[in-house]
DNA sequence: GGCCGTCCTTGACGTAGATCAAGATGCTGC
DNA sequence: GCAGCATCTTGATCTACGTCAAGGACGGCC
């Protein structure tokens, strides 16, 4: 059994000038997250008041309707977003990676619940603080309304995706999804990292794992794509993923 | 025919200097939108990049994809956003109300078409110049951040409704998403108003007018609501919907 | 290196909602 | 008041995907 409580002993004290060495300076994702946009001197006062968070894998960073006490940077490791409605149905609303924000729709409460996927390192901020924070660090305020216009542009797509879209088409998606994102952290795309269960893509896709699975053995025997091992795809004709994607 | 170019006879110059009175001071919406959060002097900084657009109903405010030049607020009338797939499957990802803003996602191009849904007002603001204006008004980019976090939080929910929801499910949470605005604005409850047609409505619930049409009658017969005229939904047992809503 | 649990795949069948096809109703303009 | 067109409703049928039920394959652990 997965832990489901929260568990993150600080690798870090409260006080910045407590500590020895910046946390930042060797951060792999500074230059990848929404600290890229701050200068020396403001990553920190931002670094003063975040804590590292360490999770297992199947751990719960938090539940939808707790108090939304923290925003964080996912530095290493992934996490699966998602809504559940009472009979246990289970929407996946997003897949977050290393450099992503987690917790840009700042409100009392979360709105969804949140998994690690794989052991989980975090960069926690208060959100009150994070909030007052804001207001003297307005570059940082301004790359959040970018990342917050952003998820709102790929929730657009996800509708159009959940609302209209055949079970092959949406899988087409999904895989172009994957491929653009990893792309965009350089890493490798043939074959790309697929560090999610049939489980969890059906419930992302607004499918059954049964359905997912079959129309990943149809496009493996339409020579589309190829599943050389578990957790990866091979996307052999690219093109024809985006046909399928767009309907056409 | 419904006009698909967009006309907009200004109704106010670029100067604002060159007005006599300020069209903010009786705007019916200003307590209501994001010019909410301003002083009168930053109001008249705000008033100084904007224009009033007109459009009849029908009327296409922009298509997805056109370089966004624009962001509005309504001041009257009713707007469908939604986006389309090359063979013309469409889903409807939003409607917008008096008060409400259009755009907070700033990207290049839009990512959505915006069409009237009735004789329609706005305000617009050039995209550039708000987004110089921002560094000036932080309490404006502040007030921007609050507005799309709550657009992505309704963005998951409309997930979760998509992905898992039956038909009956997504009918009902619709009619109480309507119940929740008119009572924000303070319009009358019972019967709620219902601006857009079936096909619209079928398109933003992932359903075919048929379904939507069925499934109205449908809670009819069971005493739920009532449909006194077209275009009004009687709420008769809203714990009903309530629970229909969430699954149970 | 073999055992066990989890995840994935495949098959047979069922069903919610789509599609196709008429009507009914209601608004618009004359 | 009525012709004409939109929109909405209702019915009959079809189908993509869900559900139920077995196997099969992987991978983690001793």
């Amino acid at each position: 059994m997965a832990p489901n409580i929260v568990e993150f002993p600080l690798s870090q004290k409260r006080s910045a000038s407590a500590m020895v060495e910046s946390p930042c300076d060797d951060c792999a994702i500074r230059e990848a997250s929404v600290c890229s946009v701050l200068k020396q001197d403001e990553l920190i006062r931002l670094r003063g008041i975040s804590t590292i968070g360490h999770l297992e894998s199947g751990g719960t960073v938090f539940h939808e309707g707790d108090p939304a006490e923290h925003l964080s940077n996912v530095i290493e490791g992934s996490v699966k977003l998602y809504k559940l409605l009472p009979d246990g149905r289970r929407q996946v609303t997003g897949f977050l990676f290393p450099g992503d924000f987690l917790g840009v729709a700042l409100n009392e409460t979360y709105a969804y619940s949140a998994e690690a996927m794989s052991k989980l390192r975090i960069c926690r901020f208060p959100r009150r603080r994070l909030e007052g924070l804001l207001n003297e660090l307005p570059k940082l305020e301004h790359r959040l309304l970018e990342v917050a216009g952003n998820e709102i542009v790929a929730a657009q797509d996800q509708m159009l995706l959940l609302g209209r879209k055949t079970a092959r088409e949406r899988v087409a998606s999904f895989l172009l999804i994957l491929r653009r994102h990893a792309e965009q952290r350089r890493q490798q795309l043939n074959p790309v990292d697929l560090p999610m269960s049939r489980a969890d893509i059906g419930d992302y896709l607004g499918l059954t794992t049964e359905t997912v699975s079959r129309t990943f053995t149809q496009l493996r025997k339409d020579g589309i794509i190829g599943l050389p091992a578990q957790g990866k795809v091979d996307i052999r004709r690219r093109d024809a993923l985006e046909n399928i994607a767009e309907g056409a």
